[in-house]
DNA sequence: ATAGTTTGATTGATCGTTCAATCAGGGTTG
DNA sequence: CAACCCTGATTGAACGATCAATCAAACTAT
């Protein structure tokens, strides 16, 4: 056992069991001695680890994050740059990612943008992932679109991202994945092939 | 001061003190002393008119609930039968009535969503919501579309509305309001005319 | 006087944090 | 090789703070 490898195996270990105290009892319920339990460790190796309870969630939330990032980031390095389409398709179906759309990362999702309200901390862990969102979409479709235009699109796909997560959280049962993507494939295709909705006439 | 009128009376005024609570810390923070020092009563009242503070809690959902149904249903009162598109611009204006798009109820309906998935009665509430926004959705839709198209059109506007929300309540400076309701309904709009974003193709 | 309302101190429970103690392993020295 | 120390990991009990709920007493209006 060394020190490093053990300490990174550790911090991996409680931060899973942390999005499973989130999920089983939602985040105002998942305290450290569950979380701890869950993991089968003692209580005070938490803040050993991560300082304390908003370290262990800070770390959890950016561990999402880049879980996030990574699923999109993989699939547009098989997209040649000319194909935007493909490129806005990639950017959707990373988000839809089945790292992301288990029951239990959607709901931690939830729980962390509805924290993130009042924890800075958190709060500029989100604005990261929304702009870059919005960001890569936006860059895409200026391609083939006037910048006004190309931003509604990715503002319009990027909210109906957002939505179609958020009702998955929200349904018990889960949802089909495979409707989600495609209904932000074709509503980002739509803009994409001009036939947008209504240009802009202020 | 009368019994009755008193008691609703203190039940609204608690109910918008929860609000504010809500918006000022959080839910996790909004304790029955805050709220009730915000109500400027003593805390021990809360439990007199809402049994504990879960029944508070349902109440103040309930009162955001009662008020969305109602700026949607007023707008379409107004609307003739047989204008489709006006009763789907309705309810998309509705959703995006100024009683519900100030930062601080937002910001308590994200609150509740995220509460809604460990606290069935919240949760039975936020299917109410839910389901209405599309079965009114749906229901003008089928009217001029196919079954499987309506459905489609029905979800993807319903999570556009979502969507644009959650950005909205995490957007600390607030968002363009009339933006989001222009995306709304062009995207509406796109799916009535038509030229939907590309029939199914299963 | 009676029923409804309001207070605010108290209680009991819970939670995050702290910390002294223990343990395991590796390096150092003689 | 053996005795030693050192570092980081880990434990679990103890502490202090906080909070929701309770309730007896006070207050108000009819």
């Amino acid at each position: 056992m060394q020190p490093s490898p053990m300490a990174s195996g550790r911090r991996r270990q409680l931060i899973k069991a942390t999005l499973t105290a989130i999920h089983q009892y939602g985040m105002a319920d998942a305290t450290i001695a569950r979380i701890a339990r869950l993991a089968g460790v003692s209580s005070g190796i938490i803040s050993h680890y991560f300082g304390d309870k908003a370290g262990l969630m800070e770390a959890t939330m950016r561990y999402l994050l880049q879980q996030l990032g990574e699923a999109v980031a993989e699939r547009r390095r098989r997209i040649p740059p000319e194909d935007i389409a493909g490129h806005v398709d990639a950017i959707i179906d990373g988000n839809f990612d089945s790292s992301q759309t288990n029951v239990a990362a959607m709901r931690a999702w939830l729980e962390f943008w509805a924290a993130s309200m009042h924890q800075p901390a958190l709060r500029r862990l989100q604005r990261v992932n929304e702009r870059r969102l919005y960001a890569n979409l936006c860059h895409q479709f200026r391609q083939v679109l006037p910048a006004d235009q190309a931003r509604d699109a990715a503002q319009s796909v990027a909210a109906l991202i957002d939505g179609l997560w958020l009702r998955g959280a929200l349904t018990p049962e889960g949802i089909d994945i495979e409707a989600c993507r495609r209904l932000a494939r074709d509503n980002a295709r739509a803009w994409l092939e001009g036939h947008a909705p209504r240009t802009t006439e202020t």
